[in-house]
DNA sequence: AGGCAGGTGGCCA
DNA sequence: TGGCCACCTGCC
């Protein structure tokens, strides 16, 4: 790796928001993205989104910064949808039910500047049909393995996702060596079924929440969980609110609801914190994290 | 040293 | 619907 930071080319990303080390740690590494990888020696943050391989950190005035292994102006831009949602997190956590839930409430304030990542729909799908009994770093071996082995190199030594055209003329032994398991298998049948419909993914998640989640499960490999992720980290769909263990512990915990399954669950998020309840989610998924004291 | 992990799909009552 | 179990692999 040669890739040492060249602080000359740091850069400040404009950002109407201000990250805090934790809350920029829980957006990039707290189980949306699995790409991203702390840099000590950098002080910074290093990760792979779509075509783009960058390092941000933060500023001395609390602003963010980056640099790009190449093409800085199409890194900025990119970072800038990436990061999206900063511009207008503000009024959007205000249109959380913050006021009359003090477990919200907490949770908000425990983490303030996270985010929901706006990541590329392709790889977001990908990631999470890997993720099923995993666990984060897990996962982002998994990927790592993926982009290595069939992912195009964008930079030296570093490799994107293989989008799911390069997956369809993957064979599903390939995709095993690179310890996806019997994930593997789900990885394949959903290329198939990609490859077969060109367009299909963009227009499905284009499509109201519930059209939308209902088409996604047609996938193999994609489950209630699974769709929500990928609805609302690759879609911007906030509506979906994924119940995996750590929600579905807070929730039986501090909302007083044990026993629930995680469709009931499902249906309480969207009907509890509404149209946002995604944003919610993430607040309330950093908070259970934070306080069972692991990190994945 | 093994149990178990941010789930899904298939089968049975 | 609701409950149970197999499924790969490697981390803690």
């Amino acid at each position: 790796m040669s890739a040492d930071p060249q602080s000359s080319d740091w850069q400040r990303l404009e950002l109407v928001h201000q990250f805090t080390a934790a809350s920029l740690r829980e957006t990039l590494d707290g189980g949306q993205a699995f790409r991203w990888h702390w840099v000590p020696a950098a002080g910074a943050w290093r990760g792979i989104f779509g075509r783009h391989a960058v390092q941000v950190r933060l500023g001395a005035e609390g602003g963010l910064e980056f640099c790009a292994a190449s093409d800085t102006a199409a890194a900025r831009a990119a970072l800038g949808g990436y990061l999206g949602m900063a511009a207008e997190l503000g009024p959007l956590l205000d249109r959380l039910p913050h006021r009359s839930d003090p477990v919200l409430a907490a949770a908000l304030a425990a983490c303030p500047g996270l985010i929901l990542l706006r990541q590329p729909l392709g790889e977001t799908l990908l990631a999470f049909i890997c993720s099923s009994t995993k666990q984060i770093v897990q996962i982002k071996q998994i990927c790592e393995r993926l982009a290595t082995a069939c992912g195009e190199e964008i930079a030296p030594e570093v490799h994107a996702l293989p989008d799911w055209g390069r997956l369809a003329r993957t064979s599903e032994r390939e995709l095993r060596e690179c310890a996806l398991g019997f994930r593997a298998r789900y990885v394949r049948e959903t290329a198939e079924f990609l490859a077969a419909r060109p367009g299909w993914l963009e227009r499905v998640s284009t499509l109201p929440y519930a059209e939308a989640k209902t088409a996604l499960l047609e996938l193999p490999g994609v489950g209630a969980k699974v769709a929500d992720c990928v609805l609302l980290f690759g879609a911007q769909q906030l509506e979906a609110f994924p119940v995996d263990v750590w929600i579905l512990k807070t929730l039986a915990r501090r909302y007083g609801l044990p026993g629930w399954k995680p469709g009931q669950l499902a249906q309480f998020g969207r009907a509890h914190f509404g149209a946002l309840a995604g944003l919610a989610q993430q607040y309330l998924f950093a908070q259970e994290r934070r306080t069972a004291g692991r990190a994945g």
